[in-house]
DNA sequence: GTGTTCATGTAAACTGTTACATGATTCC
DNA sequence: GGAATCATGTAACAGTTTACATGAACAC
């Protein structure tokens, strides 16, 4: 159920087609809760007929139109709702994890390959997440920029630096997994001298 | 696509029934990853028919019958292929950091009661996967021994080291995440005076 | 005029969760 | 005799991925 409360989050900063809202999902947002369009398009219907959106035909060029979406009243109690609502923890499901503790069972350079590209996957979050970081303490996020600009100036503090922390929590996790990678390049090399 | 390799994993080293293999997705494997029964058993059926696993009807004491499964060549096969093949990463989706990053919405009490959640559910993990590393240490993880009793004695030491390998990151990711919701706790506090 | 971006969907397949449903065996 | 364990499923729903499909606007 977090997708529609990831998008509730982006509208009310500002309205959105589904479109400005793909992009999002792409990257800012999209390095914490991803979705394609083919999930977004449906979503943001459905949370039309909802009532948590408010769907509006606008022209654009000579033919075309577009649909803007703005978070409705009820839309933001819903969100602020999930904000107030304890997570349900999933049962572990990890896949690279699953594989690497039968190693034995691949070929020692495609099991090196999986770690290499294991430590790669991680070390592009982290240069994205570093980035993010960036962004807030240089006050050059731009959604972050609108954000603040709609809420009152001492709410600020607290904004940015729930947005920090949380990259920092991925920056940690990502750092971890380069590690664990190399730790087992490592092992990997030793185990076939 | 993993449940049925994980599956596989399992069905090399002994034939099992459902519930021996649900049993095992609820402990020593589902740490890493977890399946309920509901989706095991039609998933049996299903690699039966896919021959990667051969189903047996065994009567269990008077009127009792359950069936047992064992791998097949071509199962064995198929998990070597999965061992050898990259993983696909998915990108991020990850709800406590998504909410972490909106926690100004969020009343200070129950951002707090979320972060003491979060410690508290990866310090369970934590815990059993220490345990799932004391057992490997001390030979008495009884899958593992049967493993090792299956195989040649210098593939030992490689098959101990990988799940030992495997563990170990889940440990790292553990005290990565307490950290993290400790630094949050912190966060909070202080944003509240 | 061509390529990129903006724009919006449908359909099928697969994965995963939760609830419902049943019954035998074994141990105390 | 009752409780815990062993045993096996179905059904409905929710979520996700991938492929298919289309077309306008804009910048060069």
């Amino acid at each position: 159920m977090s997708l529609r409360h990831a998008i509730l989050a982006l509208l009310t900063v500002e309205p959105m087609t589904g479109y400005d809202l793909f992009k999002h999902f792409e990257s800012s947002v999209g390095y914490v809760w991803h979705a394609p369009d083919s999930q977004l398009y449906p979503m943001l219907r459905r949370m039309e007929d909802e009532g948590l959106v408010d769907g509006e035909e606008v022209s654009w060029g000579q033919r075309g139109k577009k649909r803007r979406y703005t978070a409705t009243a009820a839309g933001i109690a819903e969100f602020r709702q999930w904000m107030n609502t304890p997570l349900e923890y999933t049962r572990e499901r990890d896949p690279i994890h699953l594989k690497a503790a039968y190693f034995e069972w691949a070929e020692p350079e495609s099991a090196r390959a999986q770690m290499l590209a294991h430590r790669d996957h991680f070390a592009e979050r982290l240069a994205q997440w570093q980035l993010k970081v960036h962004e807030i303490d240089t006050g050059t996020s731009p959604m972050l920029t609108k954000r603040l600009a709609s809420i009152p100036a001492e709410e600020h503090a607290a904004t940015v630096a729930f947005k920090r922390f949380t990259y920092e929590g991925m920056i940690a996790h990502a750092q971890q997994e380069i590690e664990w990678a190399e730790r087992g390049l490592a092992l990997i090399d030793q185990l076939a001298h």
